[in-house]
DNA sequence: GTGGTCTAGACCACT
DNA sequence: GTGGTCTAGACCACG
């Protein structure tokens, strides 16, 4: 019974990423009331307290905030949710036509690559 | 007098990186003798220890092998290079798709918010 | 629709903090009567147990007294509110004083950085 | 044996103020190696993971790097560091002057009385 | 029941 | 010996 996690990077940034990922897919919709560190924790077979380190980086990034005693909510700004998952795309693809460039492979060459890898 | 490397991943990994993609990409060729441990720890800046664990993961990878006394040299393994170089761009390729499809983009969408983000 | 309060300290502190600058500055008189603790809390939207709560704090002050069944009233005692009022400013001026000075600067130097920054 | 620690905010928000005013007022200097966190941990008597908390929020607000295996020092942007003093400064002054008129003073009567107060 | 804080103690990778 | 991570478990204020 292993933890759906790898073991390469830390557990908060794999979480950090997950919720991430749910908020800016829409799994989670603005203002929505997020699960509690608690369930959070529960959900993903982890300390609470490795939870709470997780969204509290969310909120550092705005995409989450604290009502007190209330809960955890996702942001209400959509535009800079929208904008948060416009970046990461294009981060992505950055990230990987240099990655291919170093290996020695054009831009042309590389987009081809992807396109064919669809 | 900064360090060029990221202090998120071990040193010694961004090492094996580094002359591993000089090893696909040709700058080092098949069977040609490398630079000394200490002639690559003073070119980067590093400590020899961190050096010699960098070139042994590459050892373990077959893309480097040692002569006692003589050496380390590239392999002379011309397939095993190639196939190497390979697997990298479709690793590459295969994991930019997949994130990307997390997000909800196709390939189209991201490279488009690419651009206009250049 | 947010409440006008921030979450990094309880709801209610900053109830007696608003309450009893209203009634520093005159706005409620010595012995006037205050609005209904069921009024408050729809002026402030909160919940009617943290309007208590923050009241009770200002009766603990003796800013404040209640009468069973006809309310609650502002202090009659105009010394005693007068006073607070004096201490209140002498510890803001003490406390902003002694944070320059930790930072090394003087009151001067402060007020010009400010004007500068305006 | 009480700690030096006041009760209303938690430790490691103390612990940032007091290492970030020993940085600003240049009691550690820019590059200068700081305290292990288990030094200081020990030097504030607090636990080591309190202690790490208050260095990574330094570490966010860019006044302090961290260098893999090899300790944690002060930021190299001594610009930045000015900058941070003269913001803390201003700001210090602006609330005082903010609570002095939600008592009813006026700006001249408040700086007054600051200077007064000198 | 909610989030926030703190401690104690352990393990790990890295140099 | 360094920082980083994680767990377990406890206590607290708040509403």
């Amino acid at each position: 019974m292993d933890h759906p996690f790898t073991n390469d990077r830390p557990i908060y940034v794999q979480l950090v990423e997950r919720v991430e990922q749910a908020i800016l897919t829409g799994q989670y919709r603005p203002d929505e009331k997020l699960p509690s560190v608690r369930e959070f924790a529960s959900m993903y077979q982890v300390n609470p307290n490795t939870m709470q380190k997780a969204l509290q980086e969310l909120e550092r990034k705005k995409l989450i905030y604290t009502e007190r005693t209330n809960g955890k909510f996702v942001s209400d700004n959509c535009s800079l949710i929208e904008k948060a998952r416009d970046q990461h795309a294009a981060e992505i693809v950055r990230r990987c036509l240099g990655e291919l460039d170093a290996l020695g492979y054009g831009v042309e060459e590389a987009i081809a690559l992807l396109k064919k890898g669809e």
